[in-house]
DNA sequence: CGGGATCTTGAGGATGCTCAACGCTAGTGG
DNA sequence: CCACTAGCGTTGAGCATCCTCAAGATCCCG
């Protein structure tokens, strides 16, 4: 079982081949995700509890308040995590991409709302079941203490960025990050995916959708990105917008 | 000496109560804490991992950046967590108060700093030997878990704010949030103690000093608050604050 | 090809910042 | 016992960044 566990980690591109009766044994992002932990025995029990899901952008996936039902993994696509004021003012608390699990953060009420910003596949675990699974398997758990460890550094850095980044940092903070996020998994160094509007730019950033839109101007005037088509940036120098992002 | 360390591990209300030989199990934070999940024999194999420390006023406990060895309960005081740009601008990404766990936002390497506001109690845990605690008591991992989760909320909670409040709002949330805080635990409903200084707030806030200043005199003297001695601030009607504080 | 949404650009203005001075308090040492 | 100093808090004046409001440009999808 560790063996398995083992040849598991190591070649996930050879696992996707077998066992087609299990989708999560082919899924593409096992490794990512909370899945990893899980040999393929454990797997088909998860298996057995997840309903598989496609969200077309604008569709709400989950609304704050409500009661925290569920819990997803991000198979596929962009989704956005927005909080609002009562008098509509947003505050997107972040993006997440193939990979990310979303549902960490919550009081048995879901702290945020989500909503599909391009066409997104998920899958969605009962939390009940979940967590009768999480007894069962404690590695599991410790996975998601890890994840949610690494969310909390992540929202702290956020915080820094919100409270005292000026918006040109904050711009290329955030475009730093999608490179990063992108380059994490996919070794590609071409132009960065920049799937979301100018508005959730903003709202991420704490900025207005105009004065997003007149930074990206700035910055491509300065020749630090360019834009592609498809909404694709292009980053000539990394390491300037690296100086740029910190206030250098 | 590990005798000594353990005496000092007491909190100072509580020690010379029963049990002199297990510290823990007169703790005061005790059920507030991790510890809570545990019964009294698990509690000893806690206690003897643990070392008590005392910090004075601006004394550093973590640094953003070093190897994440220990792990902390804080038994009494105030502490802040921050993190910093290279040109020495701060965000206080929290306060920690009796009963917080500090630590948990880290991989290998704490995601921030953290400095005694107040004189300040801790209990100190080596996060090697925590964790080979935590695989045997399943509990104590789902138990930071939950903890991790209700720190993300509030993380979310604190980007709403940075991102999107007036500076008015910002003050206002702050002071609801302590005041919340504070009588979630013990329900005393006089004038909230406000320990840390105006830098410190404006830092926790996105704001400068002296934003920070003007918004608690037009906060004064518009009589939402009255400033009590010893730093207190005393909330007349906690409903108008409420308000206020989500733009009302 | 049309039309709605998104993006960009411009002009003016407000919120909060910078810089500066002053007050208050507490601790210190003559 | 009190002047002195250092740190913190408050207040003021001017200003910069970013927001608001508005219009035009571009994109995308039917």
């Amino acid at each position: 079982m560790a063996e398995t566990q083992k040849i598991d980690l190591l070649a996930p591109a050879l696992r996707r081949s077998q066992d087609a009766g299990n989708p999560c044994a082919a899924c593409s992002v096992r490794e990512m995700s909370i899945c990893g932990v899980l040999n393929d025995v454990e797997i088909k029990e998860l298996t057995a509890i997840i309903t598989n899901l496609t969200q077309d952008p604008h569709d709400t996936i989950i609304d704050e308040g409500e009661a925290a039902d569920y819990l997803f993994n991000v198979t596929s696509g962009a989704v956005k995590l927005y909080k609002l004021l009562p008098d509509g003012r947003r505050q997107i608390t972040g993006f997440l991409f193939q990979g990310d699990f979303l549902g960490i953060a919550m009081n048995d009420i879901y702290a945020y709302s989500a909503e599909a910003v391009t066409r997104v596949t998920l899958c969605r675990f009962p939390r009940r079941k979940l967590e009768a699974l999480l007894d069962r398997f404690p590695q599991l758990e410790s996975r998601l203490l890890r994840m949610a460890s690494n969310e909390l550094v992540q929202a702290q850095d956020q915080m820094l960025l919100l409270g005292r980044k000026t918006a040109k940092e904050k711009v290329c903070s955030f475009l730093l990050s999608l490179y990063r996020r992108r380059t994490l998994h996919e070794g590609r160094n071409a132009a960065v995916p920049v799937p979301m509007s100018r508005a959730d730019i903003g709202d991420y950033l704490g900025l207005t959708t105009e004065t997003v839109s007149r930074t990206f101007t700035a910055l491509k005037a300065t020749g630090t990105i360019r834009l592609r088509e498809g909404g694709r940036v292009e980053i000539p120098d990394v390491e300037q917008l690296q100086e740029l992002a910190e206030g250098g």
